[in-house]
DNA sequence: GTGGCTTATGTAACCGGTTACATCACGAGG
DNA sequence: CCTCGTGATGTAACCGGTTACATAAGCCAC
């Protein structure tokens, strides 16, 4: 293992100081052409690499942005995290990533990454934190943007999120003006480890286009539980044996609509003929097998709230800054007007 | 902006020396209780986050592991990165990721990563390097595991790869086995910007099977193109409309094999009765749509990616290690035994 | 009481960059 | 010829940890 070449080698051999090579290096200008070139011929002979981790601690920069989030069990973690990485890979910093796949690891995370001297930003993405971490994180000394987390206590955050009431009257109009007046809603339960409000919230806009339409959302239409595909379907199949069952449903996520529709299929159900289904998300999957869903612009979501976090190292303003995205309607193939015949509650 | 609270200001504080501290808060054994203790509480008054970059100067490692792949044009790409994550989130090493979705990018982070003291470990996975990088890469002063990789350039390096062959004389034998005997390939150019070889591995396994079972391929039964599904749709409709069209189609991607779904679909073909499909990966939406697929062990070679990486890091060996994940056949419902009445080559 | 041994703690060098400030060389102006 | 100003370069302190080595303290045995 040859010794590492460090900045004072290149400097006695090309007979400049260690000043001369930094400047030399990092492009300033009082320095003239002629040594600039004797310095680059000489890093080049000895092969020299500056040390990253020299350069951060003098620097006092790490030059580094953490993102923390979940992004395998949520597949839409992956697209914001390409908007994150849009911004970043631009800019001279790097990306460290931490996934959370239990509420244990999050809390670990939260306690400890902030407040080390780490890092210079964070993101936190699709993850509430615990009440008691939220002023943990308000009050860190590196500036912190949080992507879709709807927690009321985060208010002191910049963040960018999508209005998920709003998707969800969205998605129960788009049903309601295609004639259905019988429209299930399957989600997540509302108590759940991780704190995820996107469920509720949804739920909320669902209820909300409902009342605004003269009608109520029904309990026995309602159908909570974990989230996943295979719950989903269970829940469906129960919703559609009902006699009185709904003749649309709308499902908290794309995900869940996929296993409503297994669920359609298994009863013998024609979607949208004899069921409409509404997702949410507009995961990649959802275009494959065409089902009607609400965007959430999730690649967006990532790009403003890393520009964000740039724009905050940048000044240390202290005005937080909140973003929206509106989500979209996208109509495919699982949605249909109201048919006559079908059953009516 | 409080001035931050240095090692040296809670020695002081403490009545002890910074040796102390730092001894104190790294567990060594030759501290008092006592002094520990009182430390740890000044360390708490004070609110101390050691910073990471001293640390790491100090220490002459960077505890970063830097993977450099396309997380997302691959959707694979994201469970292999999982299966990374599993290893990493229990060590002490922070997971820095490199986003590639151009050539460009890649050769600019294989020139600059690697030689640099960036990192203590590089994991490159899915992207084949031109040729003149790899003797750097192989020359490099950091460990260097290469994940899914499988051009023979690359003798030098350890690896973790899945046996693409092996996995396209899988799904052609499971084919022919189901009496298919006009078989179809779809899949990406061999020769394509970034080099990637798994399409032309698994057609060489294709054409292996229908070797071994006196068959040859027939060139207007295979169809190349870019990568995509879109694409795979249009290259299926054409060899679909063909007067003596294949009975079976081995897509070399599911993503494709999911454009074939939809090609049979729209020329009015019934899978798997007129239509048998088989793809490669596995990926999730293979299960929405109850694709038969291969089944590479993704997560798993992360994971032994990983694995093998820390490994290297620990040991500096000089034996490069080489794992094989063997492909599965997984059957779900887009392939049938071959029917009676359809067109016989 | 003193030598010897063990163990906890302190001192200061070191990791490898950056940069404020000092210095030096050189040409212009008096 | 001397002084001053300007711009390139050098010196050395600094970032904030870790740790080899030195030192001090405590204990035991003789």
């Amino acid at each position: 293992m040859p010794k590492t070449v460090t900045i004072r080698d290149v400097a006695r051999s090309a007979g400049v100081s260690v000043a001369t090579v930094s400047r030399a290096l990092n492009g300033s200008e009082s320095v003239t052409e002629a040594t600039r070139k004797r310095v680059l011929q000489v890093v080049d002979e000895l092969q020299f690499t500056p040390s990253i981790s020299a350069r951060r601690l003098s620097l006092g920069r790490t030059m580094t942005i953490t993102v923390v989030t979940s992004f395998l069990t949520r597949p839409q973690a992956v697209e914001r995290l390409r908007g994150v990485d849009a911004v970043l890979s631009d800019s001279e910093f790097d990306l460290v990533i931490y996934n959370v796949e239990t509420v244990e690891k999050r809390d670990q995370y939260l306690r400890s990454l902030p407040l080390a001297k780490r890092t210079d930003g964070m993101l936190l993405i699709s993850l509430p934190p615990r009440r008691e971490d939220v002023a943990r994180l308000a009050t860190a000394t590196v500036p912190i943007v949080v992507i879709d987390v709807h927690a009321s206590t985060l208010g002191v955050l910049p963040r960018v999120m999508g209005d998920d009431i709003a998707g969800g009257e969205l998605a129960a109009r788009h049903l309601l003006e295609l004639g259905h007046r019988q429209i299930g809603y399957i989600g997540d339960a509302f108590d759940n480890p991780f704190g995820f409000t996107s469920s509720r919230d949804r739920f909320a806009g669902y209820e909300r286009a409902l009342t605004s339409a003269g009608l109520t959302a029904r309990p026995e239409w309602v159908a909570l539980g974990a989230h996943g595909r295979y719950e989903a379907r269970e829940l469906a199949c129960r919703l559609l044996s009902e006699p009185n069952r709904p003749t649309a449903i709308f499902a908290a996520s794309d995900t869940q609509a996929l296993g409503v529709i297994a669920a359609a299929h298994e009863i013998g159900l024609d979607v949208p003929g004899d069921l409409s289904i509404v997702g949410y998300d507009d995961i990649e999957a959802a275009e494959y097998v065409g089902l009607t869903t609400i965007r959430q612009r999730l690649f967006e979501s990532g790009r403003l709230g890393a520009q964000l976090l740039l724009k905050e190292i940048a000044l240390r303003s202290d005005v937080p800054i909140s973003t929206d995205l509106a989500p979209d309607l996208v109509i495919r193939a699982t949605s249909a007007p109201m048919r006559e015949g079908l059953p009516t509650g």
